[in-house]
DNA sequence: ACCCAGGGTCATA
DNA sequence: TATGACCATGGG
């Protein structure tokens, strides 16, 4: 039994305004097909975005930001392109694994025929697909409402005193959901916000110091 | 020379 | 179930 957290919505609907009243529309998530984005959302785990630019542009150079091109590529080969990115060796994998689960499926337009409880289920069950990449594929490419919690929404929402430092994904994402209702749009921004956010002010040291939400959220530091 | 980045898997206790 | 090691490049 997960305990439920219940987060007040004129609270978060009010951080929310405030984020983008200050940092403006983020524009996610850069990508210029659905599939784009998907390749993005694996290889950007634990790692900075201008380092996954530089894979895709490898991969878009070799003509190869396609499922079939990827899935059927020498592994060596995939990560000699993706080595900007990072764990070349574990995102080459990873890629394949996805394209094959994505070619096993039937490609996008047989995926977005199913129900967003199973898309996320076996999205969930391809290796590499960690609940963070799975949402980020649900929403930004599926467009879905799915709530995307990270590393700095947990460290965000525990600051102002609205979690527990240590609550567990689901429970954050339920709550961020209940609190902003299902809506694509929002959810959309409000995680490009949060991120946009946190690696700026609010970076892990020093603690957050003239942070835009101290006046609308009460967060008085820590 | 650190610390960090738009995480996830696997082995171990 | 809960930590810890591991993956690796590039920017501040």
């Amino acid at each position: 039994m997960v305990r439920t957290v219940t987060l007040d919505p004129r609270a978060v609907t009010a951080c929310y305004r405030r984020l983008l009243a200050h940092w403006g529309p983020q524009h996610w998530w850069p990508g210029e097909t659905p599939f784009e984005v998907m390749v993005g959302a694996v290889l950007t785990q634990n790692t900075a975005w201008s380092n996954v630019e530089r894979a895709i542009a490898n991969l878009r150079a070799a003509d190869a930001l396609d499922p079939a091109a990827i899935a059927a590529m020498d592994r060596k080969r995939l990560g000699v392109l993706l080595r900007p990115a990072g764990y070349f060796n574990v995102k080459a994998r990873r890629l394949q694994a996805f394209c094959r689960w994505y070619l096993g499926r039937g490609g996008f337009d047989a995926l977005a025929r199913e129900p967003t409880d199973t898309l996320r289920r076996e999205l969930l069950a391809v290796h590499g697909v960690g609940p963070e990449t799975a949402d980020d594929v649900l929403l930004y490419a599926f467009e879905r409402p799915v709530f995307v919690v990270d590393a700095y929404t947990r460290r965000l929402f525990s600051r102002l005193g609205w979690v527990p430092a240590d609550i567990g994904y689901e429970p954050l994402r339920h709550a961020v959901e209940r609190a902003l209702g299902p809506d694509v749009a929002v959810f959309n921004e409000f995680h490009a916000l949060i991120v946009r956010h946190g690696k700026t002010t609010c970076r892990p040291r020093p603690l957050c110091a003239g942070c835009v939400l101290h006046a609308g959220c009460g967060f008085a530091g820590s």
